[in-house]
DNA sequence: CCTGTTGCTGCAATCGACTGCACAATCCGC
DNA sequence: GCGGATTGTGCAGTCGATTGCAGCAACAGG
């Protein structure tokens, strides 16, 4: 025996089809008797009736799925978004489907078109890559999107960002709370939003609080990685410019300074301090525990579900935006300079 | 102007939507003249056509999904596993929908019954809890499973596990090498399967090398986690029997470990050496670097999936079970006894 | 020249739910 | 007691692709 379809509920019912629909959908109950509609609800019920998605979304065009496009599910930053995504999609009756891209732009467009013609009534997509043409395209033909850890300049989608600069200025305020006055930034890539956002949040943050504002305090790293955050503190110290304190463009770059502390003998905190980025799972573990800001990652996905739940209610209502606070994660691997 | 559908092409290409859709079919494409196949393949990929999925599962009661049932995204362990899982669906067309049940019964039922609601083709469970009257009750209904991470004890389910045995005995086997005789081992709970098997295996391991084996050398856990980590090993140590190594039942647990030697101004591995289980993320990055045993949790899931596919295909088939050797990771937390 | 194959293509029904329209029943006022 | 409004329900078509069956043409064999 298989799963009863509307049908068998009519029939239970002594009732057609198209009533019994009509009395099992919420929207439509209205013009269905109410004395029959309930008979209907309770057919369906110990029968245990579950409307076919697929037969629905046929008719209806809704598919009842959003595509979640991230680099890679592995990086520990995604996992937290895309459980705070599926936690609001599942009670509005949606489910993710997750694609990875490698930060492979070709993979990126078949894994979209993938998506697409899978029928997702929208897209969450969490890759900085995205060549704009491709975004544009999207949009053009009236896919609705929200991006997620990124702002698209020039093209009106909505977005959810953590609201970086007001970070980087609770790391610089922290640091010189603490008495440093010469502080390092090792920053993220200036290609990427997020490397240039913070970038330039240091300078002003630098300024605003009249500490030295030294170009030869910022070097700038290949990569989100510890490698290059290792090349980047390597530069830095080599250069033979003096500080005391070093802000890292996320916590891996933070991970590579700890690599380069070992090496060479400094003390972390004592002759350096460090505040990384991101907050990653297990930070507390090192030693010293990392100083970093933490991102609220699941009330990212979380809002970024709403946001694109929303316009695929109203897909007229126009874009908007969202910035996340921050917040200041103090542990052991800062503290007064000497 | 809508995505093309197959009457589009049929109509294009001068031909029945029926025969275009043999032709589409690599399955039936034998029963079209060959010249017209081609013409028809053409134009449909002129007009970019991309079959609806939802269409097709609607007559052919496939819906090119499989369910992936795990406790929490967010714990280090599933992404991998997830990412193993997706890279063997996708080139296969299908999708993964992912739940979370947070190891809540309830959830668990309710979200395995949205995945069939869905008409999920099969499902790929990772979820320890699981309990048995709703697992024998999927199996008499016909839904296709595949466990992750657990033996299904007297169901027949295909089953992936890595070989906890042969990793608690590789661990044993360098901390002997290094020419310890007395370990101890900090269990995961018995009640897990996991963690019954890994005790079993560290008494039988220590055994087979004529280690000493003394009931007081074992503590259980009452959870996976650093803090009944931590409690295990003070009770361990507050016991009074000399131990110079040890197992733990997982890289969490060793955590804990980690916390009690700053905790009582133990020096590791000089005074305690550790292995740990699972390896998970950055643990290279804690001092001293921890020594554990590494799951090969990406295959796992690559390996879930191929099982799954090959019962979608082939229901009779009967239930394989496959067991993922596990490799030993030796970094700074081992070192010879004083 | 007729019958019987073989090979290819078209017709139409089907999957399950939704929905515009028509029709029936009921009720109201005058 | 009749016309007209108001519910409530049924009919049938639709979404897009698949598939059993029928039909048609070409061709071989007798």
């Amino acid at each position: 025996m298989q799963t009863p379809t509307l049908r068998d509920v009519a029939d239970a019912a002594g009732v057609h089809p198209a009533t019994a629909s009509r009395a099992l959908n919420p929207a439509t109950r209205g013009l269905v008797n109410a004395d029959t509609a309930r008979r209907v609800i309770k057919v369906a019920e110990s029968l245990g009736y579950r409307p076919n998605p697929i037969a629905r979304g046929l008719k209806t065009a809704k598919s009842g799925t959003v595509g979640l496009v991230i680099p890679d599910l592995t990086n520990p930053l995604f996992p937290p978004i895309v459980r705070g995504i599926e936690d609001v999609l599942e009670p509005a009756g949606y489910s993710g489907l997750i694609v990875n891209t490698d930060n492979d732009p070709g993979r990126e467009r078949a894994q979209i078109e993938q998506l697409r013609s899978r029928q997702v009534e929208g897209l969450i997509i969490a890759t900085a890559l995205l060549d704009h043409p491709l975004l544009a395209q999207l949009r053009r033909e009236g896919v609705l999107m929200v991006m997620v850890n990124r702002r698209p300049d020039g093209i009106d989608v909505p977005s959810i960002t953590p609201d970086d600069a007001t970070g980087v200025e609770l790391a610089v305020r922290h640091l010189a709370d603490l008495g440093h006055r010469r502080i390092a930034h090792l920053a993220g890539p200036l290609q990427t939003s997020t490397g240039l956002v913070r970038a330039r949040a240091f300078r002003s943050a630098i300024r605003d609080r009249g500490l030295d504002d030294d170009p030869d305090l910022v070097e700038v790293c290949t990569y989100w990685s510890e490698e290059a955050g290792a090349v980047g503190l390597r530069t830095l110290l080599d250069r033979g410019t003096e500080f005391t304190a070093v802000v890292a463009g996320n916590d891996l770059i933070a991970l590579g300074c700890y690599d380069v502390f070992a090496e060479r003998g400094i003390d972390c905190p004592s002759e350096i301090s460090v505040v990384g980025f991101n907050d990653m799972p297990f930070l507390d573990k090192l030693r010293p525990p990392l100083t970093t800001i933490a991102i609220p990652h699941q009330q990212i996905g979380a809002e970024a579900a709403r946001l694109l739940l929303d316009a695929i209610a109203d897909p007229a209502r126009p874009a908007r935006s969202v910035l996340l606070p921050l917040s200041l994660v103090v542990r052991g691997s800062t503290a007064p300079p000497r």
